[in-house]
This record gives C-alpha cells, structure tokens and sequence, in this order.
DNA sequence: ATAATTCAGTCAAACGTTTGACTTTACCAA
DNA sequence: TTGGTAAAGTCAAACGTTTGACTGAATTAT
C-alpha cells in the first residue's frame, strides 16, 4: 500500500503538501496540485483511514444497536440507515443485542437486557464510533443507561427519554387514518381488537380510532374494545367475542396483521365473507397480510424513511453537538387491499 | 481519556511496561504488574483501539456483505455472525448491497449489481477490515470480483466459487429428508412444485426427492412435477394442473412455503381436506407457515448456525491464512406441523 | 524605497500504541 | 576472576496521517 510520502517522494512535495491536495485544505498552485494528483493515480494511492482518524478524532463511523435484527421492523430501518449513511462516507457498525429471546423471570430479564446493553454502548465506543443510534422499542431500560453519553445518540423507532432526538412513526395518527378509512366507506360500528392493554402503541393507537370516530359524532361502546396480546391466538379468541356481541360490528380494526390473521380464519370458520359481510383491518403490513383470503388492507409502517431520518439526524448531531434535539414522527400509509 | 502515558507515569514505569501488563507480551514482576493494574483500574484506562490496530495492522473488523438486509434469511445469518463474532471481541461492519430490488434492463442490472458489489468491497477494505463475509446467493456476480483478494473472505448462503471458502445448507439432503418423512406416512404419490426450472436449489431438492422415491423403488412421473417462479400465484396455477391429474397425488411438496400457501388456498376452495384428503409440505420456514390452515410442516433454514460456521471460518482464515478453504454444508431440520 | 501582506509550500509535533534492540542487575558456572 | 545467561525493564522508532507555526519569495500599499 503506497503511503503518503511515498506520493510526495513522487511528486517532489511534502507530505503536508499532499494532504492538503487530497482534503483541499489549502490553497495550491494549479501546477503542484496537478503533480501530486498524478502521483496518487500513478501509485493507486488511498489515504489510511485508521491513521486518519487516529490524528483526526473522527472515524466517520456510526454504531447502530439493534434489539434483534430479526425482528421485522428492525431489518428496514437498518436498511434506511445504511444506506443514507453509505451515501455521505459513513460507514456503519452493527449490534446485535439479542433482546428478542424472553427470559421467564422478569428481574433477571431486565438485568439481562441491562448488561447487553452495557456491553454493547462498551463496544461500540472502544470502536470509537462518532454517534450511536439506537433501534428498538426498549426505552424502559435506556433512561438510566444513555445518560451520561457524551456521544451523540438518536433513537429510532423508540421514543428514549423526552430529552433526546428521536425518529419515530404515528401510531395514532395511522390509527385515526384507518378509522377515517373504515368510516368513509360506510361503517360505523367498528370494534378493535387491541394490543396489549397498558402498552404504548395500545394506547395511542386507541386514541386515534376514538378520535376518528368523535370527529364524524360517533362513540366507540366498551364492548366493541377486546384487549389481546399481539398474538395470532388472542385474533381468534377476541373475534369470537365481538362475534356474539348484538349488534355485531361491521368491521373489526385489529391492531396488528397476526391479530387480523386470527380474525378472518375465525370469520371464514364461521362462514362469513370478508369484506362484503364484515371488513377487516390490521397494522404492520407483515408478509402475511398479503396472503390472506382475501389480502388484508393494513398499515405500512415507514421503516425504510424512520431510517434515513435517524440517519440524517445523528450526522446532523455529529457536525452540530450543541444543537437541541429533534423529534421526527413519521407518517404511515394505508396500503389498501381486498378485505374492506 | 487516560492513555498508556498517563497509566506509566501513574505506576511510575514506562508505556512499554504498560503496554506487556495490558497484552501479557513479557514477564513481569508480580509487584509492577500490580501497580500498573492498579493504576488501570484507578485512571478507568481503555487502550485506544485505533492507535492499536495502526501499529498492530489488526483492526478486529469484520466487513459484512449482504445483498439485502431485508431478505429473511439474511438477517438469521446476520445475527448468527454478529453474535459468534462478539464472543471473540470482533466488531462487524455492516454493508447492505441492496440487491433486492429488481432493475428491467437484464445487462443494467448486472451492471449495476457489479458496482454496488465494487463499492462495498472498496469501503470494507477502506475499513482495514480483517476479512470480509458475503452473504447472499449471487454467487453469479463474484467470481470475477473478488479473484484478487487480499482479505480473507467467506461465503455464507451462496458458494462462490469452488476455491473459496463457503458455508450453505443442503438443498439436497432436505429435501430427501423430507421426502423419506412423506413417504414413511404412507405416500406413494408424491407430487412437486419446483422453484424456477434452471435454478439452482430447484435441481439440487428435486435430486433429494428422486433419491428418497428411488431408494424405496418409486419414480415420480413426469406429469407430477411442476415448475413454478417460487411466488404464491404460481402455487395457485401449478396446484390446479396436479389436481386436475388421474391419478391424483396424496402429497404435494412445495419447493417453498410461499407456493405451499398458494397450493392449500386452491385445497380449500377445492374442499379438499389437509392432511386428510392430502398433505402438503414447504420449505423455508417463513412466518406464514405458521398461521396457514392447518400450519404448514416445513423445511427449516439453518441461518443462525450458517452465520455462526461463517464467522468461525473468517476467524480461522484470519488466523492462519494459508489455511485450504473449508465448505461447510449445514442439515436443515423439518419443522414437524400439522399439513400431513 | 520600505514595510506590510499575500501566496505557496514546508517543518515537525502530535495522535496512542507496539516491539525489536538495548541496558542494568543479579545469578551461576568454570 | 571472567564470561555467560536470565530476568526485569526501558528506549525510541514506527504505524500514516493532520495541522499550527514557520519560511521565503512575490506582490501590494504607503
């Protein structure tokens, strides 16, 4: 590997010289920058990032700590990330922090997560990284942890704490959108089979749905609202309830495409026709709603621009420290298929 | 940040002595040693991970290629590595190709595939990364690419080419097992819906399911294999011709879960009964199979173990670089549902 | 004509390690 | 005594950049 001084050997400069041709930070003769510029395609020459940066404090490298890159969610917003960050010289070092698998008790499962956390901002500045962000939901345990961070940080996809530049999507305004959806094509009487009761996404997005509903003088009754787990089992279980509620709802707004998927395979036992008997929707936009009978009208959730955003705003962070943070909610869209 | 100086004035020794405490390179006084970790622990010192990998030439880096992040076995390989990789104190620099969007121009697309490849490649090595994985089947393209690597490489998912380094599944061996496991329930009729006719899993697993039929004297007609383009609607189209056959197959063997999902919609509309009037097996293990009616019995991808074998090569091949190239070729497993 | 300024480029220290060559002291054998 | 070896540390160059301070020449202002 041809090294500096071997370029200003060749060219007949200093090494000062030459670095200033490759940064352009100084003004030089038309004639010796036009040498030097020869010399480096002569020799095929790429400065050392590692000495670069070694002098300079920067690596122009970002860590990214992801919960479980297996997760759905996380693999699009990485790719956001990547690829705004290719775009301007960044590179990028994953971490995975393998938050996916549940322990069964709950106090080592937060110690757990704490220690991988640990160990994973540990690495990520022995990597001398310029900015750090974070990508998942786990904001619970992420207070304590980032505070004393002297480098910048941005979240996406979780809120962390107020005080720091987050990237996230609308959870009630989407919600309200679909609701919005489900009323302009005719029904008023929606139930939701909802998320877990006390969690975040539940909550907004339920106040969403009531929002729609009041803004055209409707009221969601309390039976009309069954509380699941997220999972395709509580789909079937909480449809089977709504289905004996009198009167029955004309569409059912699942608060997740496993929910939904659970819901119509109960409808379709029962012999209902989705959409001409009920409609049904769900949110997430999963590979599942696709192939559902028929193919679920859902939500998509912006991955991809919740990525770019974090990326945007952590380089942003990184030329301006002193800035205020940022708080970015992204729009989903409805992605309109067959069951309404 | 305390550096080697301050810990040697700290202990009153020099940075050398320093330095042969911190890597274990000389023996020591016990009493010195003691001093200088003293003065570690005190100082709260962390060697500087750049100025090491510029002396050392070592950066404990490994550049991660992937074609697309967002491809579902991609992100089981990448966790595979990301966490094998972090047991040995690598870090892994992630670069998404972003090959998964599909360009109309045949000759554009390799183009472009080649230089988003030459890309990654150069901003790896910009990264005096220690070695590189790719992850991803277009083996096609790399060939030519990565003839003059100086860096260690590992394919993971694909081959490559026959002189380097892989780590894959077996097609073949899967889809034998799963054969020999339809006809152990009594099938004789065993029919298939092959993926893309000239493709290269399609002939390997096709290869499995005639060894499994042959070894227990059975042939499969011609008429009984269908080749489809690895999509739900081919699922549809082919399912329907196979019905339409005298005499009619007992087991259908979908080359995917996706073509599986598209047999057992034309099954239900046809009111045919799964298991019981026909079984049907797929192959990958994707999220839907799970929540298809009844859940799909399918072939499990080993994507963690092949990023775990991956990372452990890359690490063997740093190492001991005149080391032959291995292959590794990992046995899936048949996740045993309720579709036969 | 002289002083001040600009221009083009160089010098050398610094970033924080590693490591082969060296020094010093102590110990042992002949 | 002499020579040799081992043990415990130190010295200083090297890795490949960047950058503030400097120099010498040319240009401009007074």
């Amino acid at each position: 590997m041809a090294t500096m001084r071997d370029i200003a050997l060749l060219a007949g400069v200093s090494t000062a010289t030459v670095s200033h041709v490759v940064n352009g930070t100084k003004k030089l003769s038309p004639e010796t920058t036009e040498r030097v510029l020869m010399a480096i395609q002569e020799a095929n020459y790429t400065p050392n990032t590692l000495a670069k940066s070694l002098r300079s404090g920067q690596t122009h490298t970002i860590g990214v700590l992801v919960e479980d890159i297996r997760g759905l969610p996380v693999a699009g917003i990485v790719s956001g990330i990547n690829e705004t960050l290719s775009k301007s010289g960044y590179r990028m070092i994953l971490h995975d922090l393998h938050l996916l698998e549940k322990l069964y008790n709950q106090y080592e499962q937060i110690a757990s997560y704490r220690q991988r956390i640990n160990n994973g901002v540990a690495l990520l500045k022995s990597s001398n990284v310029d900015g750090i962000i974070y990508v998942g939901m786990h904001d619970r345990h992420l207070d304590y942890l980032f505070d004393p961070m002297e480098t910048p940080l941005v979240f996406a996809y979780s809120h962390g704490t107020s005080q720091d530049t987050y990237v996230t999507y609308s959870n009630q305004d989407s919600a309200q959108d679909m609701t919005r959806y489900l009323i302009n094509r005719g029904h008023e009487r929606i139930a939701v089979i909802a998320g877990h009761p006390h969690s975040y996404p539940t909550a907004r997005r339920m106040h969403g749905i009531r929002m729609a509903l009041q803004q055209v003088g409707l009221i969601i009754p309390d039976e009309y609202v069954r509380y699941g787990n997220w999972e395709y089992e509580s789909g079937i279980t909480e449809t089977k309830v709504l289905l004996s509620l009198d009167p029955r709802p004309t569409a059912i707004f699942a608060m997740n495409d496993l929910m939904a998927a659970g819901c119509m395979h109960v409808l379709s036992e029962m012999g209902l026709n989705v959409p001409k008997d009920i409609a049904v929707v769900g949110f997430d936009n999963r590979e599942i709603s696709r192939y559902l009978q028929p193919p679920l009208t859902t939500v998509q959730l912006p991955t991809t621009e919740i990525g770019t955003a974090a990326a945007l705003h952590i380089m942003e962070k990184i030329n301006n420290p002193s800035a205020p943070p940022a708080r970015e909610i992204i729009h989903c869209s409805i992605i309109e298929r067959e069951s309404v």
